[in-house]
DNA sequence: TATCCTTACGGAATTCGTAAGCATG
DNA sequence: CATGCTTACGAATTCCGTAAGGATA
């Protein structure tokens, strides 16, 4: 048994089953992760594949018990290099950060410009991604927190905590007949086209339920996953843009713009930290925890990953 | 990072960190685990111990943390074990349990006898101790189950429930004076010599303090582990026996002791069953702990070693 | 001086790659 | 017949033991 063996099998689980493809991943040869895999089936006196002939069709029953295993070990050596950093290079080292295009321009500047005052010597790296990415991306280690309001809190192999409350706005060309108006009706804004986000992404869940209450249907002149890109087309007079309010609020302003908070009509969203279930948090990730929402405690966050549930409400 | 080097760290620190002892201890060198320890701690980039010239004299900060990893990759390549043991061999595999003279002599036959009626490829494994080396042996994987009055529930790396519940009795040659009481009193037992448990065995701590309450300080005759040597001695008339129940209720009867229950003294015990957090069950496993207490379910034990507590009533 | 960790070194076992074999779809 | 897993084999590496070195108490 040893942790090369575990490692092939979960990455060919990731991967479908397909050792070959499990080789490029890992940058080894197909027959080594075949004979390893191979090898720890005959040491623990069980399949972990079913296999039609020579080929892999699926995980069997103990299989399952095994990755298990094996998932919590290879987290815990992750940690143990996580462990190394933290207390080898002080205040030192890598941070991935796995959130949405309206995250990483609107509101993570703030928290990652301090962060890297405190600790000029940790590296920030962003990968950016739809939602359900960003969640794969906490699953597959690829990322140590992700940021996004909406797909976070489906995954219970991950630890969510609600970061900060927004709603969405409207906004239009300075002069559009919509910006007088104070508190726009959704039959308002439905007698326009709109400009709006993607299906999966910010809190869009929320417009088409509304907008399905109330029995009407909008036309949707662009879905777009960025408010950038909404926010060019409005001025373009392409259409009313939705978009996060944290959008809004840039410095400095857009005159050539107006825009008018949608509470009243879509609620608010929550957008949410995650962290991948019993991962070590180094000290400047609790340090960013808490740049983002001053209620993410150190001692907050320690109790929620050391608990069992998978949401933690203040 | 290999498994060797985790194993090693393991047990060099549970040797007090006496690498000659830790090699024996793995039946492998002394230089082999010297070298390999160094190594890990190479590619971590942090010392795990702190040495005083060539000597390990405690464990570093960052050791502290790189140890609670350890201790969780072990456990699971423990686990790893026991999933091959429970599919590979369907329905056998090796139960070890660790308990104390008065469990394995008068409780356990029945669940045992019934336990291998139900599996009977499965090899039963007594391991007998004091209440704290029943802890001792869980932590160390020795025993995969313990069972004992006292002590298991002090570690917070093991998982406690309660088993039964029972009460103390006194025992005496027939025809003794007090055999003729039905409810002796602490006065009436102190004026006679007492021959009873060691102090860390079978409850032995509730008759302390309540001799202490009532201001008596009973001359104690013999202290034993277990209660055949107490009867033995009792037999021999020096003195009045204080043992559990259980240890009474034998098939056949001994009609030439008398003896009376004394819960209205010492009130009740309860027996723990004990696992060590995070352990793999296999189906047996729970099969026993049913056999047990018919309250100790595999749905009450799965939710007990998911939770965070350690300690469950039922 | 006795204990005990680290370094040095060499033979044995393991690892890991390429090449070939063979089953599936 | 293209894809993809397994087997075969050999070179390179790693592993792990004994022996020697050096530090502490």
């Amino acid at each position: 048994m040893n942790l090369h063996q575990f490692r092939f099998v979960q990455e060919a689980v990731r991967r479908q089953l397909n050792l070959t493809e499990t080789a490029k991943a890992l940058h080894t040869s197909q027959p080594g992760i075949s004979k390893a895999i191979l090898e720890l089936e005959g040491e623990l006196g069980v399949d972990i594949f079913v296999r039609h002939g020579k080929r892999l069709k699926r995980v069997t029953e103990p299989g399952l018990q095994v990755l298990k295993s094996v998932e919590v070990i290879m987290r815990e050596v992750a940690n143990l290099k996580r462990i190394g950093e933290e207390f080898s290079k002080q205040d030192a080292g890598t941070l991935s950060i796995a959130t949405t295009h309206t995250q990483a321009r609107y509101f993570l500047p703030g928290p990652v410009a301090q962060l890297r005052k405190r600790y000029p010597k940790v590296q920030v790296v962003l990968h950016q991604g739809m939602p359900e990415q960003v969640a794969r991306m906490l699953l597959d280690d690829v990322a140590e927190i992700g940021l996004a309001t909406e797909a976070l809190a489906a995954h219970d192999e991950l630890i969510t905590l609600p970061c900060y409350e927004w709603q969405h706005v409207m906004v239009v060309p300075a002069g559009h007949p919509l910006a007088a108006l104070e508190r726009p009706t959704l039959e308002q804004l439905a007698a326009f086209p709109l400009v709006m986000y993607q299906p999966t992404v910010t809190g869009r869940t929320r417009i088409d339920q509304a907008f399905e209450r109330a029995h009407l249907r909008p036309l949707v002149a662009l879905e777009a996953i960025d408010s950038d890109v909404i926010k060019t087309y409005v001025r373009l007079g392409l259409g009313v843009g939705i978009v996060a309010e944290g959008s809004m609020r840039t410095e400095p302003a857009e005159p050539d713009l107006a825009w008018r908070p949608l509470g009243h009509l879509f609620g608010s969203n929550v957008t949410r930290v995650a962290f991948k279930r019993g991962a070590y948090l180094r000290q400047f990730v609790l340090a960013f925890a808490e740049l983002l929402s001053p209620r993410l405690t150190p001692a907050l966050l320690e109790r929620a990953m050391a608990g069992q549930g998978s949401d933690y409400e203040l």
